[in-house]
DNA sequence: GTCTATAGTATGATAGAC
DNA sequence: GTCTATCATACTATAGAC
């Protein structure tokens, strides 16, 4: 009976990270199934024991990771804070996931666009849908409640915001000196006041 | 004698543009030598009487695109204006060269980080401390200069800014409603400035 | 759960005719 | 400048032994 505090991978799990490293490190295509079963330690073809596919490993990867955040997501939309509380939550929370799923988020920010071609990753493509609404709704009810600024061009400074907060993955390192807290703080100060003077 | 004011696009150039446009779109490794060919309406065999290989396609590209966006910096710093003027002109620049670069910049933020694991690639990191330098600089500048907030993470707004310049050409689209100059003027305010009301 | 062996395909690139 | 034809290699995936 393994540990409550530290559940055993299993084999399969182990196997999923390994891969998730390499997908996140030199993108989707780049990582040949053999590049997986060596780091594993492991010949290609054993691999296929485990999975249907190198796609269907990549699906698993993201569709949890997309769950797991909505969920965060979804409970912050519910709250009764502010829309600029929520729009900070929100931000957040996004910035706890590059600390917890880097591999998963640096994937998603590198090859979703090109996955999202195939029917099977359809799914992307709608919870792309679903977070533009989220944000820009934020938005709109932070303008309209007074809490930001009365002339901003909503559509732009999500797509701004957006990219912001998801294109950190490409420098952050988790176990650094910086948490992702402290990455919040800095840019949502940015973000709301400016580095002018 | 072609016209001055429209020279003839060699060959050869009609097919970079093609590569080009496909590298941008799909990526450097998710193109394929004969997507190019069918592209441009001839064998892929035909590609190599114009080109070496494929990486040497990539390389033109990125080498051209990054020269002349450099003879526009080295003005810019040698200029006699504010540290927060120039750091204006640079995103400036940078936006400009979006619009007019479109696919050399969007192979850059795809591909640069996996092609910059070959030597003949080299100059890609060479070339990315030298930009580090400028925008770090002009930065310290303007902090030093009074003109920017005194307590800055110069590092983290450094990455701040070249992300939310460079990440644009995700969804920026030449030709468009929007001009360069005009994302230009609403993101250096929102990054001057702030949201907050 | 992993290995051996291999099928089937896609890919970058070349040689020589036209 | 393009085509025909093809090579050599790399890739995903499978079948069956251990």
């Amino acid at each position: 009976m393994p540990a409550a505090s530290a559940p055993e991978p299993s084999r399969r799990d182990e196997l999923l990270a390994i891969a998730a490293g390499l997908f996140a490190e030199r993108g989707f295509k780049n990582t040949t199934v053999r590049d997986i079963a060596d780091a594993a330690g492991i010949l290609s073809g054993s691999l296929y024991h485990h999975f249907d596919s190198k796609e269907s490993m990549v699906d698993e990867l993201l569709d949890t990771f997309q769950t797991e955040l909505w969920k965060k997501y979804d409970a912050i939309e519910a709250s009764d804070s502010t829309p600029k509380a929520k729009l900070e939550a929100v931000v957040r929370a996004s910035f706890e996931a590059i600390g917890e799923h880097h591999s998963e988020v640096a994937i998603f920010q590198s090859d979703a666009l090109y996955l999202a071609t195939f029917e099977r990753f359809g799914y992307l493509i709608e919870r792309n849908r679903k977070f533009r609404t989220l944000w820009t709704g934020l938005l709109e009810q932070g303008v309209a409640s007074g809490e930001l600024k009365a002339d901003l061009d909503v559509a732009l400074v999500y797509r701004f915001l957006r990219d912001t907060v998801w294109v950190a993955v490409r420098w952050y390192r988790p176990g650094g000196t910086l948490t992702p807290a402290d990455v919040a703080d800095q840019y949502l100060t940015i973000l709301l006041e400016g580095i002018s003077q």
